[in-house]
DNA sequence: TGTAAATCTGCGTAGTCTTGCAGATGTGGG
DNA sequence: CCCACATCTGCAAGACTACGCAGATTTACA
């Protein structure tokens, strides 16, 4: 089998791993360092039972590594790159003529891109 | 609702549509100009069937864009640095311990870093 | 040792994606 | 006008994914 066929078949796993709104704004919380699971799940305003199924598969892929402390698990990314390759697709995302799409994606591209963590928008 | 969550939620839905093995390789086929259907279908190895039925979500979230001359539909990249931002992400796919693994990686970013498209492994 | 906190894992349901196939459309040539 | 070619669209079955919830683990600390 051609290595196209087998590197395509891996490529698209990790994008299927990355293809969830959840698990994109996860990463990028994780941009500045570890972070445990429960201050995870306030950060996104989500159960922390859903944050630890979302991490179970990125786990496994090696998206992210975790490293425990007492009670708590903190999570951290593999290779940070990918948080930067991720917001580098903001400019594929089509801008549909709906008045403020593309100020949101603005908004966002600084938010993912600015270095520290200031606001929320 | 904040800008994080909308534009992660688009974010997601093109990263969902580009996890696809035959859609990225369908995208790195187009990488140096436009193809028609029946082109792509043989140069993936694919029915031509199949090829349209990837090429329509496509479409439709504007990856690509189609020109029709007589009976063929030929289509192209809509902004073509998209298939460079894929091959990046071949940094980040899981280098397993099989044998091979990571040779197989290293041959497909060198094919699809190439400027032409000579021969196909 | 008992209890609570933090996290993980397993499960059922509902919803979504993939794919082959049949049939519809559109176009060029005779 | 009729046929063949290129492509598209609709549909049903099977596979996969997300989510809420219940229960299992592990660890801290009284």
């Amino acid at each position: 089998m051609p290595s196209r066929i087998i590197v395509s078949r891996e490529l698209a796993e990790l994008l299927k791993l990355l293809a969830h709104p959840d698990r994109l704004r996860l990463i990028e919380e994780l941009r500045f360092g570890e972070r445990d699971v429960t201050s995870i799940a306030a950060a996104l305003d989500l159960p922390a039972t859903r944050i630890s199924q979302h991490l179970a598969p990125l786990r496994a892929h090696r998206i992210v590594e975790d490293r425990r402390e007492g009670r708590n698990h903190y999570y951290r990314l593999t290779r940070p790159a990918i948080a930067a390759w991720i917001v580098e697709a903001l400019e594929f995302v089509e801008v549909r003529n709906r008045i403020g799409e593309a100020a949101h994606i603005e908004q966002v591209r600084e938010l993912w891109t600015a270095d520290a963590n200031p606001a929320s928008s």
